[in-house]
DNA sequence: GGAGATTGGTAGCATGTTGCAACTGGATGG
DNA sequence: CCATCCAGTTGCAACATGCTACCAATCTCC
């Protein structure tokens, strides 16, 4: 079930990534557990999704190190399924998916939810792609190189 | 063809973002895009996809309005496909599941394509999110607040 | 300007995945 | 202990994916 490179440029940490997240279900699981969901109920009342994809999911999250299965937290005999710090690191993909979605799905007057900064309910501010220098890049400002492994024991001459 | 809100969630704009990319391979294409493909021909040897799925995703991003079919550009009567303004929108996104890739995925000694600033091609800087007056925020800074439309005519009283 | 290669697809078909609904079985509560 | 909830699993139908073959238009080269 852990199917090895869907796609064949898995050099690539776009394509790693991808297929590691699994589909767009995961995403939305990663979503919510940032929004405080815990509990396989949680989950599935907040996506509406069928229960053994449900189940399927964190499965496949929990082997991939994105999720954890921790024994209780309130007292009760169930688990509950906690983001990794690998998960926690998809900050950024959510948020960046988040802010594209709000600057291009909906009308200003359209209700929806939004991210806030906890302690002052302001939105934040858009993420910047940066130089190492500070500089602010765009997408033609970057290009992406093949990085050779340094000094490794590559196959012999 | 065009699956409205494939999600029950469609308020939330990741879950638009996602139901708008249509499925990783859609994600692929925009990052072969950025990285300078623009032919089908491109796209196909770039990701070793099948012609039809190849196909389809292009349609469904032109249809999105992430990518755009322009007549040509080296003469030929060919087409190419070209990012609109709202798909280098997703350049952030592209650019977070990148690092998150990287920072996951791979040894420190395995080779890998890497993003670098076209300049002095140094590493780019690590997103970051921030709150409007600048502090970096972390998963646990910042919480989803539902926004119901400013001052709009809502269903009466 | 015709032969053959290249480009950009479409069509058919086998297989894999999704998702609904029904079922299970342990916890919980009264 | 009986009813209910929680957390899944299983069966099955429908749909999507992806491979291969095919096809038409275009280009290349002589």
């Amino acid at each position: 079930m852990v199917r090895r490179t869907r796609f064949n440029d898995s050099d690539c940490p776009v394509a790693r990534s991808v297929d590691a997240i699994g589909d767009w279900w995961s995403l939305l699981i990663v979503r919510d557990a940032f929004d405080g969901s815990r509990r396989f109920g949680e989950f599935q009342r907040g996506l509406g999704v069928a229960k053994n994809i449900l189940a399927a999911r964190l499965r496949a999250l929990v082997d991939g190190g994105v999720l954890d299965v921790v024994p209780a937290s309130d007292g009760s005999a169930y688990n509950e399924y906690v983001l990794t710090p690998k998960g926690r690191d998809l900050f950024n993909v959510i948020v960046a998916l988040r802010q594209w979605g709000e600057a291009h799905f909906f009308a200003p007057e359209e209700p929806h939810s939004e991210i806030v900064d906890r302690r002052d309910e302001r939105p934040l501010r858009a993420l910047e792609v940066r130089s190492a220098d500070g500089r602010r890049l765009g997408p033609d400002d970057a290009v992406v190189k093949k990085v050779a492994p340094p000094a490794a024991a590559h196959t012999p001459s």
